[in-house]
DNA sequence: CCACTTGTTTGTCCTGGACGTTTTATTGAT
DNA sequence: ATCAATAAAACGTCCAGGACAAACAAGTGG
């Protein structure tokens, strides 16, 4: 029987590493011509062909570069050199419980067993609640994904079979909720440059199994319109989230930046992985350093104006 | 009392532009070269800054090439030409009800009524049925909403929310209505320049209503693993959108070549914008005119394999 | 130890040219 | 006149190589 050479990953042309990458191809044709990495082939034209293994590797030292390195670090090292890294950088914290339920919800993905996936989810949400099944395993699990994509431990439709299936859990239980519609009124989006969802969805339905109205805008709106409508809307509050792909520098230069142009009665929170550890004190901007940090935000904007919402958790 | 001057749109950088109207920062330029338009001022640098008149108009040729309009037809022309060829392009044959409903939903967008609107369109959900909801209401407005904002007559964060209040509603329609596991299994993707998310959910909602087996992988799926997923996942049927964004013509080209790759045991299912009215007889490929079209293709595969689900409406 | 200055790193933008592919126009045969 | 084949135009994407500001790191002096 032949051997099949069918799946052997054929070599793609820059827009399509840009792509999968998220690194621009002005990005790719300077570090060529700076670091020599990548350095792909040419095809007749003189036109670049990246290596499928050169993909991969650009794909781990994007994630390096979302978590802090430099670009100089990371350019020259080799695929081996570059895991070493990434072992570096993941701090899972998870009790043994946590960790153990990961790994078997990783396996039912691998296996592509989407409805004992869902099913899976369902019932631990049902069992431990909102707000515990967000904490305890969906930010976890996100990471917990990620990290297995990267190592090429997990496929792309892998991935977004996962993000399908926590997405319509999440919701399915937003839509549940509804009704609700204590304050603060919370406005929950993202700056232009960043497109991860389920960060808001979870901070959404957090926010509404503590009592408070938030209401999601999605992903990428531009900042005047985020100022503009918060506004309009008599919104309490403005919540934006930045995943680690977010450069932390550009974060909190955006942020303070908008805090400008929005209306002062609006408080600012700001979440998510590109704000983790930089707490810094900044002037009418809550830094938001997980997620258990957000009922802690909505009792206190609550006590100071006295508007404990009957309908909050005891 | 000094008149206010924030609002006023500032310029936009090229990377803007692009993130804006979804051109590419090579098309904007070769376009200014070739037609002299866009004409943006230059910054000190001489750095390009695009006028908030000149994005404006870049969003409506957009829409006009998306349909079908070539470059050289509206590059030279004006505003006022442009808004002609707008009105031309839309072909409303929405019965008296539709449109009237369509218009009080889009008013309650506007004024940023979002409690509302979730409540309006879970009573249309309930009073019409899951179906109809989609094909008469949901449809519609896709429409309504795309027209309306590129005449301007809504802004960003307001189409944003319609479609994170139709995600959760449809979402939470799929959840509710998981436990079918009636056959096909159909599989539901786009390819990977293809981002819209709207068309697949509702398809998969409409899938499951039919007692079929649906199952979303979310948009940007790479071509080499649809073809892999849905053959180790034993699908019947993968099905694929395509958004009016994408040249009806690639449709057609990278539809024939992913027939070759795809499993032959393996129906394929293709619908959107960009195939209506482009019914070309292509072997192996059925094109979805219209979502009605969907239970009908259900119907007739189960026919064929004599399988008629007990499951499956009357 | 902190504020400040200097040098290096890094991403984005620029021009102008080139080529393959798709679309349109032209030609010729039935 | 209809249709197929061919030539011409239109169009998007890629390339090279240079430039500059902003972000960062390192060194300096209080």
């Amino acid at each position: 029987m032949m051997l099949d050479f069918e799946d052997s990953q054929l070599p793609m042309r820059i827009a399509e590493v840009e792509r999968d990458t998220g690194l621009a191809k002005e990005t790719l044709r300077v570090w060529e011509r700076r670091y020599q990495f990548p350095k792909p082939e040419r095809d007749e034209l003189g036109e670049r062909l990246y290596p499928f293994t050169q993909v991969e590797q650009l794909r781990v030292i994007r994630r390096l570069i979302d978590h802090g390195f430099r670009p100089s670090k990371v350019l020259g090292k080799n695929l081996g050199q570059l895991h070493e890294m990434l072992d570096s950088i993941s701090q899972s914290s998870l009790s043994l419980e946590q960790s153990g339920r990961c790994a078997s919800l990783l396996k039912l993905l691998r296996l592509h067993r989407s409805a004992d996936l869902r099913q899976t989810l369902n019932n631990i949400l049902a069992r431990e609640g909102l707000k515990r099944f967000i904490i305890e395993t969906v930010a976890p699990l996100n990471t917990a994904v990620g990290d297995a994509w990267v190592r090429g431990e997990i496929s792309v439709p892998e991935e977004h079979l996962y993000t399908e299936q926590v997405q319509n859990v999440l919701r399915h239980a937003i839509q549940s909720q509804q009704g609700v519609d204590g304050r603060p009124n919370i406005l929950l989006t993202t700056f232009p440059d960043e497109a991860h969802q389920l960060g808001i969805l979870m901070v959404e339905a957090l926010c509404l199994a503590e009592g408070a109205n938030s209401l999601s805008l999605g992903t990428r709106l531009p900042i005047a319109d985020i100022a503009k409508y918060s506004q309009d809307g008599s919104f309490d509050v403005v919540a934006l989230s930045f995943s680690a792909a977010y450069p932390s520098q550009n974060a909190l230069r955006d942020l303070k930046q908008f805090r400008e142009r929005l209306d002062p009665n609006i408080e600012l929170w700001a979440g998510g992985q590109a704000l983790h550890r930089k707490d810094k004190r900044l002037p009418g901007i809550r830094i938001v350093s997980d997620l258990e940090h957000i009922q802690l935000l909505i009792k206190s904007w609550r006590d100071i104006r006295q508007l404990d919402s009957s309908r909050s958790v005891a």
